[in-house]
DNA sequence: AGAATAGTGTCTATAAGACAGTATAGT
DNA sequence: ACTATACTGTCTTATAGACACTATTCT
C-alpha cells in the first residue's frame, strides 16, 4: 500500500490544530410527583447540570467557575466522543447502559475562551429511579435537576444555552417521533405513564383525552398488551400494562399520514 | 471577570488534543433521465463522489490516492464546519446557498491514518440542473455521481463507506419525515415530479398509486396549489402545479397516526 | 382513433372524534 | 354511597383504498 510512504511524506501539523475535543451530555430525566396512592403521575422533564467549581483538580482556577454548565468533558485520543460520554456520564451519575446519542456539534470560533474547542453534544435518557442513587455516587460537585422551562432563565456556561436549548427542541421532538419514550419508563407500564410521559411535551388533544389514548394505546403496532397482567399502582381500578415491541418503522410519511 | 485569572493559568496543552478537524459532504442529486416529450421524468438518486489524486498540491504523495472519496477538507480554526462545508462545496461545483446540513461525527480512533483527524459529516441537496454547471468550473480532480446502490461496491477512502452508509439512511428518512423534497424540485412541480421524487426512497402504495397520490398532494397542508397554472412537460393533458408552502410542523406524533 | 398522462366518481371499510355511559375498587 | 381512574358503547364524520370511469392533448 503506497499509503505508507505518503504517510511519511505526511506533515501532521501543517494545518493548525483544534485546541481541545469535548463531549458534553443534557442528562434528561422525568420527574414524577406522586400526587398520592391510586393516583397517575404528574410529570416534569427536567435536564441535569453541574456547577463548575472555583478550581479544577491541580488547584487552579477553573474556566467559567461558578456557573451552571452541562457535565461533560475532554475526548481521550483513544475513544469516541460517545464512548467518553458514557465514560463520564457513569463518573457522575453511576449509570451505566442507558439510553444516549449524539445530537449536534458545536464549533463556532470563539465558544470557548481558552481556544478552539469542539463540543460534541449528545443527549441521555435517565429513569428517575436510577438517578436517585446519584445522592450516594456523588461528589464535591454541586449537581442539581432543572425543569426544561427555568433552565434557560440561567446564566450558563460557554454556549450551553444554545447547545441545551438545541437538546430540548430534539428531545420533544423525538419523544412524539420515535418509542424513546420507553427509556423514561419501566418496562411494564399503563397508558396513564405513557400519557403523562408525553404530555410533557405535547398538549395534542388526541394524546391528552384519557379515552381516545386509552383506545388508541392498543392499536399501535410497536406497542402491545402484557397478557392478563395488571397494576393498582395508578388507581385503585386494576389497570392493563403495555410494554413497547422490538422496534420497527415506526413513522409513517408525512405524504400519507392524516392532517 | 475571573476567566482572565483563570485563561493565565491555562495550559493549552495539557490534554492531547486533535491533529485534524475536517468537514465532509455527502452530495446528494437526483438525475432525470427524461424518457421523452410528455412524459414524467424516472428519477434515481445519486451522490457525488471525488477521486482522490496521487498528488497534493505541494506535489507530496496523497494519502488514500486513487480512491474515491466524499468531497471535503480541514476545517479552518476562523470557521465553522458547516461554513467550511458550504465554502468547500461551492469551490468543487460552483453551487452556493443549497440545502445542507450535519449529520454526524466521525471520529473512531484509527479512522485516519493521518493520526487523531475528525470528521464532521455533512449532507447537501443540490437540483441536477445546478450540478451540470459543475462541468464548467471543473479543475482536474476527478468527480462522479453514483447511484446509492451503487456506491457502497467501491473501495472507499477511510471510513467513509460508514459515513455514506449513514447519509443514504438519513436523507431516505428525511425524504419521507421532513420537506426536503422540495429541495430537488423546481419552485413549482406537478404532483407525478414529486411523486418521482419520493418513488426514489419508498414503495408505499400511498405514494405510487396515481390516483391516490394525486388525491393525496391537495390535502397536504404544506403543498399548495398555484392556481390556474398548468404546465405540459409530463403529460400533453394540461398539469396542475404545486408548491410547497412555508413550513409548519409537519410530522404528526406516531402515537395519533394512522396505521 | 389511439395512446399516455391526469385526473374524477363512487363505493366500502376503517378509524377519528365526541359524548355518554359502565366498571372497579378503596374510603 | 361516593369518588377517582379506567375503560366501553355508539353515533357521526372523515378518509384511505380500490376500481371504474372521464378528460385532455398530441401523434
Amino acid at each position: 500500500m503506497s499509503n505508507i510512504e505518503a504517510l511519511n511524506q505526511y506533515e501532521k501539523n501543517k494545518f493548525r490544530t483544534p485546541d481541545g475535543y469535548t463531549s458534553d451530555i443534557a442528562v434528561f430525566t422525568i420527574l414524577s410527583s406522586r400526587v398520592g396512592e391510586f393516583k397517575p403521575p404528574l410529570m416534569k422533564l427536567m435536564v441535569m447540570l453541574i456547577k463548575r467549581s472555583q478550581v479544577n483538580a491541580e488547584g487552579q482556577l477553573n474556566i467559567e467557575a461558578g456557573k451552571w454548565a452541562l457535565p461533560g468533558g475532554f475526548v481521550q485520543p483513544d475513544e469516541t466522543a460517545l464512548e467518553a460520554a458514557k465514560r463520564e456520564l457513569e463518573e457522575e451519575t453511576g449509570v451505566a447502559s442507558i439510553h444516549i446519542k449524539h445530537y449536534g456539534m458545536y464549533d463556532k470560533p470563539g465558544r470557548d475562551p481558552r481556544g478552539w474547542i469542539l463540543s460534541n453534544a449528545h443527549y441521555a435518557i435517565v429513569p428517575e429511579h436510577m438517578l436517585s442513587q446519584r445522592k450516594a455516587n456523588d461528589d464535591a460537585v454541586d449537581v442539581r435537576l432543572f425543569s426544561v422551562d427555568e433552565v434557560l432563565q440561567l446564566n450558563l456556561a460557554f454556549d450551553h444555552e444554545e447547545i441545551i436549548k438545541d437538546a430540548i427542541s430534539i428531545i420533544k421532538h423525538d419523544l412524539l417521533q420515535t418509542p424513546i419514550a420507553k427509556n423514561f419508563l419501566q418496562a411494564h407500564f399503563t397508558y396513564s405513564e405513557l400519557q403523562a410521559v408525553l404530555k410533557t411535551v405535547t398538549n395534542d388533544s388526541a394524546i391528552t383525552s384519557d379515552q381516545a389514548f386509552s383506545r388508541k394505546i392498543k392499536s399501535l403496532p410497536f406497542i402491545e398488551e402484557v397478557s392478563g397482567q395488571k397494576t393498582q399502582r395508578t388507581s385503585k381500578t386494576p389497570t392493563q400494562l403495555y410494554r413497547f415491541v422490538e422496534e420497527i418503522n415506526v413513522a409513517r410519511p408525512i405524504y400519507t399520514a392524516r392532517y
